[in-house]
DNA sequence: AGATTCACG
DNA sequence: ACGTACGTGAATCTA
């Protein structure tokens, strides 16, 4: 059915766009014999990533011979190609490994004198037409359009060498409106500078499109000369007809050059294992020696022509849907979905087996309702591999069925392993062991070019590959997990977290729109006030939220105090405004602008923009893989950050409502876990007592820090002082930026410090321990075993070190907390079922669970929840809880 | 795409 | 002497 295929390649422009793409790095990239390898990195790239898995028919790289004055053209006009800056030595000396990297790649380099390689190519295109190939040419040179056909595509980089621009006669025809025979007319009128031949004087790309639309070419235009109307134009196209015929002889590319090699010398060969090694060794290219080394390993160099030959998947049909039956126990599962929103996201695909008996895939998403799908689906006996469980869980939960028997989840295992190298990217990842898989960029395109290929066979390979890969990566991943004594860590916590994550994400939080419209309506006329009084008092309008304009006006126009600077310029930050307030009332109007503008575009825009009609509810997404400490995030929307400090902001929870009539919203918090960890894990005796004496610890603190009695009264001042060196110590503290917190000097802070320290001695002694135990093993971790790597805490910079060591000191703090709470949920997960709750966990907020739940289940509600929360880890401190309940979320306070 | 600002724990 | 408080996400402006 598909035509045999010829690829053509202009090496000469293609090894140009090849140095230049990676001119950035032409110093790093030198050879130990010192050859620069930029151009040669960027090229065999693009023959890794385009041609290889190609796989053309016949192929072949065509080369400039000589400086391109002894061509046809060079003849025509002497001035060829005059003035062009000389090509660069760095570049230069890479062309005859081009030539060899080409040859080991299993393509035919060709040049013949007198000819350039565009007239190569074009000789060729015709002759492998006539032959009934499919002819792909790949250029970096727009002049190569000319030879597009029906049958002839052409490829044009557009940036780098692997993103391209395909040019049919449709495409040129709705980019340009042109005919490909019209692109040398074009050419004839505005003449290549970078060939150094002139065309028509003042005729640039526009005048010439405009000139074509009229005249069809340029043959017809100068018949028809002496009718156009009288114009500088007109004028300039008479005095340069000579240079116009001229340019369009050299714009022409010859189709039928004289060339001695036959189609048939140009077949394809694929890559040449053997040779291409020393090849890459001489050249230190790691990176593709390490991918030819896994793919030798899992035995998939048998057949050099097929590069990626090593996963077997048929196509799954209602004929063969019995198969599925006999995989067996152990299968990869992973459907394939359009985005990152997998509440929304369209289902193109899915793939299910493994490596014993195969793969099967298909486009069909609804064969995976079928009962003999559904029956391995749901069957927890059958145990799965995936990438992201809580996505195939949503995904599956959106066609009616219960994903069960997951026991190797990638993405986590390797967010476990690793939170800094994860970019929850299955391609990348893999990479780590060895594993390699085609990035979803290569299939699909990214950004705004994103596209489903029609390719049937394309797209389930590559799905199908994905869950080949995740056989790959399972015993690798498991046993660095196992070195790491992080199983517990991933079975007993994360993964069954997943599922709990699933549940409440797909349930989501019902919320009343129409409260946040009205509050919308009334936002907006007072911002509307807000804002025309803030123009009045600057004297003029400007854009209120650009603070640049805010600070010329601020500093320079009213001539305030400049308080802090920002890489860009002034900082009109709240702490600033704040400050600047009592000296003029428009800041005091700029702070109120700036709190309303955030709660109405954020908060009512926001949040109404992602309601599901369908339901009147908000589904976020918690990332569970993204945190450097083990916490959750909330995305699209943030539901971690919905305001609660000030009154205005908070009635914005109004809003979120429970999902039946009699129900109310239900939460349930940590007080203090932060502190009580750094409690429980320095062993800080004094700390402790305070914590099972059931003191007020930041009271406790101040007592402490300011030496007074064990009964005396804390004033509110003390408290806060302390309150925020409590927070400090748990950031990872320094005087400065205790300092700065409290607007008092740094010596004071330092003394604080320093009796805090006096006080709570262990404290000290674990904050040395745990900066000690980060320079020795370059990790931290928490009470699970969570671990956060510290790549900066050898740094020779004082900022990235001293960055790195206060992450040391806080991330087991926060991260243990964050292992904590986990538990806890999964633990209240199962006693709701246990009591046979109808309420429904909803959301978490670092220290707090959010619920929905019947009035008349409160209770008893109450009770469950916080005797699981407060007994979830056994710390040597009490856990403490408090709940609370109301109609809606602001009244659960 | 990066910087700034501000919302949360 | 150095000069940042820890962890996040969304909206907006600017280049």
């Amino acid at each position: 059915m598909t035509n045999k295929k010829l690829l053509l390649i202009d090496g000469n422009s293609l090894a140009f766009r090849a140095f230049y793409a990676m001119y950035n790095q032409l110093d790093r990239m030198i050879s130990h014999e010192g050859l620069h390898t930029n151009a040669l990195v960027a090229f065999n790239n693009f023959l890794d990533k385009i041609v290889d898995p190609m796989a053309p028919d016949l192929a072949l790289v065509a080369w400039d011979a000589g400086s391109g004055k002894e061509t046809h053209r060079g003849k025509l006009f002497p001035e060829y190609k005059d003035g062009r800056s000389k090509v660069p030595e760095e570049f230069k000396e890479q062309f005859p490994y081009l030539r060899e990297m080409v040859m080991l790649h299993g393509l035919r380099n060709y040049e013949q004198a007198g000819l350039e390689a565009d007239d190569i190519i074009g000789t060729y295109s015709r002759m492998g037409e006539a032959a009934g190939y499919s002819v792909i040419i790949v250029t970096g040179d727009q002049d190569l359009t000319q030879l597009a056909t029906e049958n002839i595509t052409v490829n044009v980089t557009k940036k780098g060498v692997t993103d391209i621009e395909s040019y049919t006669p449709a495409y040129i025809k709705e980019k340009f409106g042109l005919t490909p025979d019209q692109i040398i007319d074009k050419k004839a009128l505005t003449g290549d500078t970078s060939d150094n031949y002139p065309g028509v004087t003042k005729v640039g790309e526009k005048t010439a499109l405009k000139i074509l639309a009229e005249y069809n070419n340029i043959d017809n235009l100068y018949d028809n000369i002496d009718k156009m109307k009288q114009s500088k134009m007109k004028d300039n196209l008479i005095n340069d007809r000579e240079l116009a015929f001229q340019a369009r002889e050299l714009a022409t590319i010859l189709t039928d050059a004289k060339l001695p090699l036959p189609l048939e010398e140009m077949e394809y060969r694929g890559v040449d294992f053997e040779k291409i090694i020393p090849f890459y060794e001489n050249l230190d290219f790691k990176q593709h020696l390490a991918k030819i080394k896994a793919l030798r390993k899992s035995g998939q160099l048998e057949n050099t022509k097929e590069f990626d030959n090593g996963v077997n998947f048929v196509e799954l049909k209602e004929n063969n849907l019995r198969a599925i039956a006999m995989l067996g126990d152990k299968i990869s599962v992973h459907i394939e979905f359009v985005g990152d929103n997998y509440h929304e996201g369209e289902m193109i695909g899915f793939a299910i087996g493994n490596p014993e008996v195969g793969y099967y895939a298909s486009r069909d998403i609804s064969l995976l309702q079928t009962e003999e799908l559904k029956s391995v689906i749901e069957n927890d006996q059958i145990l799965k591999n995936v990438f992201n469980v809580k996505a195939q869980l949503v995904l599956f939960k959106r066609l009616g069925l219960a994903l069960k028997g997951v026991s190797f989840d990638f993405m986590l295992v390797a967010y476990l392993l690793d939170t800094v190298a994860n970019d929850n990217v299955l391609s990348t990842l893999a990479q780590r062991f060895d594993v390699y898989l085609a990035p979803d960029e290569d299939i699909y395109g990214k950004g705004a070019k994103f596209t489903v290929p029609t390719d049937t066979n394309l797209l389930l390979s590559h799905i199908a590959h994905k869950a080949d890969g995740l056989f790959k990566l399972e015993k690798p991943a498991f046993t660095e997990l196992k070195q790491h004594e992080q199983t517990h860590l991933y079975t007993d916590i994360e993964l069954p977290l997943a599922f709990v994550l699933a549940d409440m994400e797909y349930q989501g939080i019902k919320v009343n729109p129409e409260y946040l419209r009205n509050k919308g309506k009334d936002l907006s006329e007072r911002i509307a006030d807000i804002q025309s009084a803030i123009y009045i008092e600057a004297g003029e309008e400007f854009n209120l939220n650009s603070p640049k304009q805010l600070g010329v006006l601020l500093f320079e126009k009213m001539g305030l105090p400049v308080i802090k600077k920002t890489k860009t310029g002034y900082s009109t930050a709240v702490d600033v405004l704040e400050k600047l307030a009592p000296q003029a009332p428009i800041v005091d109007h700029i702070l109120q602008y700036r709190q309303l503008a955030k709660l109405k575009s954020t908060y009512i825009d926001g949040l109404l923009s992602v309601i599901y009609p369908k339901d009147s509810k908000i589904h976020t997404r918690f990332l569970q893989t993204l945190t450097q400490t083990g916490r959750l995030s909330s995305v699209d929307p943030n539901l971690q950050n919905i305001p609660m400090r000030s009154e205005e902001g908070r009635l914005i929870r109004t809003a979120f409502i429970p999902s039946h009539p009699d129900w109310q919203i239900f939460g349930a918090d940590y007080s203090q876990i932060e502190l009580r960890v750094l409690a429980h894990v320095t062993g800080d005796k004094n700390m402790q007592k305070a914590f099972l004496n059931g003191e007020d610890i930041h009271a406790e603190t101040a007592r402490a820090v300011f030496g007074l009695a064990d009964d005396a009264v804390v004033d509110p001042l003390k408290r806060r002082t302390a309150k925020a060196v409590n927070f400090g110590i748990v950031y990872g503290i320094s005087d400065y930026g205790l300092a700065n917190n409290l607007g008092i000097p740094r010596a004071e802070a330092k003394r604080f410090i320093d009796t805090y320290f006096q006080e709570f001695p262990q404290i000290h002694e674990w904050m040395n321990t745990i900066k000690t135990f980060a320079h020795e093993h370059g990790y931290v971790e928490t009470i699970a075993h969570r671990r956060r790597y510290l790549p900066d805490i050898q740094a020779k910079n004082f900022n990235l070190r001293s960055f790195a060591e206060r992450t040391a000191m806080n991330s087991p703090i926060q991260g243990s907390a964050a292992d904590i709470i986990k538990i806890a949920m999964i633990k209240v997960n199962e006693a709701l079922r246990e009591n046979n709750l109808q309420a429904r966990m909803l959301l978490q907020v670092h220290d707090e669970l959010i619920f929905e739940t019947p009035v008349d289940e409160i209770d008893e509600l109450t009770e469950v929840v916080t005797n699981v929360m407060d007994s979830a880890v056994a710390l040597d401190v009490p856990l403490k809880v408090d709940a609370h309940h109301g109609d809606t979320w602001y009244d659960a306070k």
